[in-house]
DNA sequence: GTGAATGTTAACAG
DNA sequence: CCTGTTAACATTCA
C-alpha cells in the first residue's frame, strides 16, 4: 500500500471512468478490517466499527464498499473528492481509519444499502461492466422512442457511468446530432452509437490516467470543429437542459416525425 | 470576483 | 398524481 501513501486527486471529472480510477485505489483494502469510521454524512458510523471490507464494486457512477450484511454506496456527485492517508481543510463527509490508512472522502453522498446488489443493480446497464449489454440499452431505448439521445445518453438506468463529457464526445465520434429521437436513428447509427458509448468510456479511462483527457477532447469545449474547421455550437438541450457542444454540419440530426406515435 | 459545471435529489409549485 | 423548476452540496477553474 506504499504507493498509496499519498494520493491525490484534484480533477475528478467524475464519470463512470474516474470511478474505476477510484476502484483501483480502494482495491488494496479489501479484506481490511475498518478500526472506526467518522464524518458528516448521518449514517450509523458504529455499524462499520471493526467490520471487514468482504468486496469492493462500481455500478456507474456509484463506488460500492461491500461488507458482510451490507454496502456503503458512494457518490461523488459533481464536486465529489477522495484522499487517502492526507486530509483537506475541510471536513469529510465520510473517513474509513484502517491500522495503517485513512481514507477520506469529501462532498459526496453516502449511504447504506441493505439489500443485495444483485436486487437492486442492472450490472448490464453499466457502459464499463464485464456485463455491459448494448443489447439490452436497446432494448430500453425502443421503450423510450421520443427521448433525445444527448438525454439517453445521461440515463443512468439505460447508460449507467456516461456523464455529460461521455455524452458529448460519443455523440460527435458517432455523428449523430444530440437533439435526435432515440426511434428516428437508422440501426446502422443506434448500433454505432452503442458501440462508442463503451469505447469512449475506456479511451476516457486510459487518458486520464496518463493526464491526457483534455487533450483527446474533440467537442466538448472545444471551440471549433475539428473534422469541419467550423464553429462548434454550444446550447443547453434535451429535458435535462445540460450542455451539448456539437457540429451541425457533421452531426446529422435524426427527429423525422415518429409514425403515429411509435 | 464571477459564473459555470463532471450529478443527483429533495422540496415545492402548479 | 404528474411535470417542471429550484436549490443545495464545506468545490474548482477559467
Amino acid at each position: 500500500m506504499a504507493q498509496l501513501l499519498y494520493y491525490q486527486c484534484k480533477k475528478l471529472m467524475p464519470e463512470g471512468p474516474s470511478i474505476l480510477i477510484l476502484h483501483e485505489v480502494l482495491k488494496p483494502f479489501k479484506g481490511k478490517k475498518v478500526i472506526s469510521a467518522s464524518g458528516y454524512a448521518k449514517i450509523d458510523y458504529k455499524r462499520l466499527k471493526g467490520k471487514t471490507i468482504t468486496d469492493l464494486k462500481t455500478w456507474g457512477k456509484h463506488t460500492l464498499i461491500c461488507f458482510k450484511d451490507f454496502t456503503v454506496r458512494i457518490h461523488l456527485l459533481m464536486f465529489g473528492s477522495y484522499l487517502v492517508n492526507k486530509t483537506k481543510k475541510i471536513n469529510p463527509k465520510l473517513s474509513l481509519h484502517f491500522t495503517k490508512d485513512d481514507v477520506n472522502f469529501y462532498m459526496s453522498d453516502v449511504k447504506f444499502i441493505d439489500e443485495p446488489l444483485d436486487d437492486i443493480y442492472d450490472w448490464s446497464a453499466d457502459i464499463m461492466n464485464k456485463k455491459w449489454s448494448a443489447a439490452k440499452a436497446k432494448k430500453k431505448l425502443s421503450e423510450h422512442p421520443k427521448m433525445m439521445v444527448c438525454d439517453a445518453l445521461l440515463d443512468q438506468d439505460i447508460f449507467a457511468g456516461s456523464g455529460n463529457i461521455i455524452k458529448n464526445e460519443t455523440l460527435f465520434r458517432s455523428r449523430i446530432h444530440p437533439e435526435s429521437l432515440v426511434s428516428s436513428l437508422p440501426p446502422a447509427k443506434l448500433s454505432a452509437l452503442l458501440k462508442e458509448v463503451s469505447k469512449y468510456a475506456f479511451d476516457f479511462l486510459k487518458w486520464k490516467k496518463e493526464g491526457t483527457l483534455g487533450k483527446h477532447f474533440q467537442a466538448y469545449e472545444q471551440k471549433e470543429c475539428p473534422r469541419c474547421r467550423i464553429p462548434l455550437h454550444k446550447r443547453l438541450t434535451g429535458k435535462g437542459k445540460r450542455q451539448s457542444y456539437f457540429c451541425e454540419n457533421c452531426q446529422a440530426k435524426y427527429s423525422s416525425k415518429l409514425k403515429a406515435q411509435g
